[in-house]
RNA sequence: GGAGAAAUGGCAGAGUGGUCGAUUGCGGCAGUCUUGAAAACUGUUGAACCGCGAGGUUCCGGGGGUUCGAAUCCCUCUUUCUCCGCCA
């Protein structure tokens, strides 16, 4: 959520960034942001008057009590009741004029950092960066999801037998193979400096808020209803709101943590083969990097969070593209977004395997998230965070672009992980 | 799941209706002393909103109520602790 006192003081800017994320009308919706804060103001400002009177009248009438001055005590209670029914009227004036602002806010996406390329879709991303080369397969190369029934490595109807469409089962080298890409990812991230978290896989109401992922997109997640838990999309919702009303020490910045988890999501609406095999699950697993950094800093901490989860594809050997969003394809929360794509070398087409996103203090304002500055105020922090990785596409372009004839090449850094350098 | 107790500032811990945003101790910060450090001593030290400022308002787990007035009384929810039961 934006912060009422950057709208204030930067208007004209928020417009303009606004605007470069596609939002309508963004400068009469600010005009209106700043009209019911104005009227906030006017309106607490006559609540306090009243409540400061009517405290002083009660100290007035504690005293004359204390004097056996009950007469007088009697006609100044008479006076309050007054002044209480004001006092009730100006709270429930201002509780709704507060409400009607928060709802007007939460619907305003953050504001893009001004490097962001304008544009309404996926076209109109920039690739920043490429590395490796796409693979030449050999004549019968297959798409991953009949390699891993040949190989019998990932089960697709035995999860539907399960639990449904999108549930995999993963076997044997399969099954193998998953765990060894999470301690490697995890691994290196601890290497990295990130320290290494197990969070809850359900999270409350508030933590759900606290990133954003409620109220709005209360569908993607899978809900828990007799007891009002939220299935985690992904571990940047437990693992950000572990500093949900937190004040840090400036030097304790940047707060570095990873964490590997299942991330559930419900994504309803997709089809075709876009969603086929690997490509998109209602449960897959995720090594997350999450960091929270001095506003001065935290576009240093972006571009070093997106070298690293570039330094682990390379790892991988996958051949990928560094994009950055463009306005109309940023995600609502993010001000600057890295998306990372790998070639998957038999669909021919790339995979976003990792987003890395810069909120600034969109996140933080909502979570009160701040640390205290050298002048002893207490300030947002920024939150980032990114996928390091997403497993599902990368398991789906290690297995297409490693096919021989004679089986599937696992890549060097995995062989250790694995036990095994093929799947046969 | 059953019975009981509790929830106060970074931590510990007072406060059972009227200058209590809250005694005190520890910790933190600043200073005095010291060649330096420690110790000792002195001061300072919660958050949010409104206001140019003086200052005002709100917050003692969350929500609601009683009262002229609530950290203090009542209701309710949540959490923690103790005992019992069950159990990976």
């Amino acid at each position: 959520m934006l912060q009422i006192t950057t709208i204030r003081e930067n208007k004209e800017d928020v417009v303009k960034r606004l605007e470069l994320k596609n939002v309508k009308n963004a400068a009469a919706l600010i005009e209106q942001v700043l009209e019911i804060d104005n009227r906030r103001k006017a309106i607490q400002k006559q609540g306090d008057d009243t409540k400061a009177e009517a405290n002083a009248t009660a100290r007035q009438i504690g005293d004359l009590m204390k004097s056996g001055q009950k007469a007088e005590a009697e006609v100044l209670k008479t006076k309050t009741t007054e002044l209480k029914n004001r006092e009730k009227e100006l709270d429930e004036q201002l509780q709704s004029t507060e409400k009607e602002m928060h709802d007007l806010l939460v619907t305003l996406p953050n504001t893009p950092h001004l490097s962001v390329p304008p544009g309404t879709s996926a076209t109109d991303n920039a690739v920043v960066f490429e590395h490796g080369s796409i693979p030449k397969l050999h004549d019968k190369a297959l798409p991953h999801w009949e390699l891993t029934a040949k190989y019998d490595i990932i089960d697709f109807e035995l999860g539907v037998k399960l639990s449904g469409a999108g549930f995999p089962v993963y076997k044997g080298k399969g099954a193998r193979l998953q765990r060894a890409l999470i301690n490697f990812f995890l691994d290196k991230a601890t290497a990295a400096g990130y320290r290494e978290i197990q969070p809850p896989i359900v999270v409350n109401e508030d933590s759900g808020y606290g990133t954003g992922q409620l109220p709005d997109k209360e569908g993607q997640m899978y809900h828990v209803g007799v007891d009002n838990l939220y299935l985690i999309p992904t571990a940047e919702v437990p693992i950000t709101n572990i500093y949900r009303d937190v004040i840090l020490k400036e030097e304790e910045l940047p707060i570095k943590n990873c964490g590997y988890t299942p991330c559930f999501r419900r994504e309803a609406g997709s089809y075709g083969k876009d969603v086929r095999g690997l490509n998109r699950l209602h449960q897959f697993d995720k090594v997350e990097i999450v960091q929270i950094a001095h506003p001065d800093k935290s576009y240093e901490v972006l571009e070093d969070m997106r070298n690293y989860v570039a330094s682990l594809l390379t790892e991988l050997e996958l051949p990928f593209r560094t994009l950055k969003l463009c306005g109309g394809d940023m995600s609502f929360a993010s001000a600057l977004t890295y998306d990372m794509e790998v070639y998957s070398a038999a669909q021919q087409r790339w995979l976003e395997v990792s987003s890395v996103s810069n909120f600034e203090t969109f996140q933080t304002n909502r979570l009160k998230c701040r640390y205290r500055n050298d002048k002893g105020k207490t300030q947002l922090a920024h939150s980032l965070n990114g996928s390091a990785l997403a497993l599902p596409r990368i398991v789906a372009a290690l297995l297409e672009n490693n096919q021989t004839e004679n089986g599937i090449r696992i890549p060097k850094v995995l062989v250790p992980y694995c036990g095994f350098d093929t799947i046969q």
